[in-house]
DNA sequence: TTCAAATCCGAGTAATTGCTCGACATTAGG
DNA sequence: CCTAATGTCGAGCAATTACTCGGATTTGAA
């Protein structure tokens, strides 16, 4: 089980024309490999195991991805792509906004739609798969314009805006996740605990409202 | 790289004596494990690294530990004892506490220290480290533990004293988590966000008290 | 000193993986 | 049709494990 190869040797290129059934075949690839992640695990993603899957063999798998790790990526890709566009969203939302409390709903209620959404692959993506330092990068850029987004519109409601936005949104995250996709036993549904959650955060961010 | 052996077979069996030498094989294997899980992470983690981090050979670390899941089982109970031990210590502070406010300042300095602790270490253990059904129970059992021990606290302060005790656990956790392990970029310092946290939680708990 | 129990050793085994490569199959265009 | 580009296949290689086993070494009690 090499983890690490590549390096050198130029290697048979990998496909580039894609047309026709080798679309498919690509698709078929990458649908495995997210079902796979999301139904067994990090530990249970082998390449033979993406082949046997997605119904084709290993040899076509190496036809279009260089090596294991790159069809992670696309899956990874996809994810933040999904991040960014939600947030592109929201932020319309955001600042045509009423009060603080709608904001704030708005926050949360997009952290649990985006934690909602296949949350086993969500789980294994965000605790299991490797992560290069670019992905990272962007995931923590995300996260700031989410941050950035929420202080601007909170700034004309609350003193000391950029510190409440940061703890809503980090409080938001970490709650649907536990809530979602931790499926962390509780005393009552995820829901009322989703609601108590907003509950929660309205009365932080108003509380010390400058007007 | 089998991951999965064991199965049947009456093997030699583990060495049970432990006296004079043995006992510093064993504490050397399960710290050099623990060191390569906190510098290196799960991945990382192979038998042979074990033995040569600590000083003797894969045979030895066989002599002792049936499979390597037992070596980390090892080092996943003591985490869940200092859990629990903290549980019981923070218990009396809980019980003879002044106020709301306080129960509020020690829940999140507690999950503080918890999380301080070998940040690197705690990071690998709960998110990398294959855990058994059994330690899962643990875990959960403990974290019950802890929110029967704040509602019952809580409940001579406020209304819906187990909710609010539920969502105040959880957010302790989540954010010590946060702030401490996966060191997520901030705007400002952990600690900063440690006291802001605490200042939310104690607005939240005190919100509608009951006298 | 003697010797059996306790401890340690590390080359070797079997399993599992990521990935290659030469050959075969299917298509589209002429 | 023909044929070259495009697509597919899967046995098998090389690396990397978790773990075994026969024997060497050290220890403590007699």
């Amino acid at each position: 089980m090499p983890e690490k190869r590549a390096k050198k040797s130029a290697k048979r290129p990998v496909r580039r024309a894609l047309q026709s059934r080798s679309r498919a075949t690509v698709d078929a690839i990458v649908k495995a490999t997210a079902r796979i992640l999301a139904e067994r695990g990090w530990p249970a993603l082998n390449t033979n195991a993406i082949a046997a899957r997605a119904g084709v063999s290993i040899g076509s798998v190496y036809e279009y991805f260089p090596n294991k790790q790159s069809i992670l990526n696309v899956i990874i890709d996809r994810h933040l792509a999904a991040g960014e566009a939600k947030l592109a969203e929201a932020t319309s939302i955001l600042s045509s906004g009423k009060d603080a409390d709608d904001i704030v709903e708005a926050v949360v209620s997009g952290f649990i739609q985006l934690h909602q959404d296949d949350p086993r692959l969500h789980r294994a993506l965000s605790t299991e798969v490797p992560i290069s330092p670019a992905q990272r990068r962007r995931i923590e850029a995300l996260r700031s314009k989410i941050v950035i987004a929420v202080t601007s519109a909170l700034s004309e409601y609350v003193d000391g805006a950029e510190l409440k936005a940061t703890l809503l949104v980090e409080t938001a995250d970490a709650l649907a996740h536990r809530w979602f996709v931790d499926k962390v036993g509780l005393p009552v549904s995820a829901s009322t605990m989703a609601g108590e959650t907003s509950t929660m955060l309205k009365s932080y961010v108003s509380a010390g409202r400058s007007d």
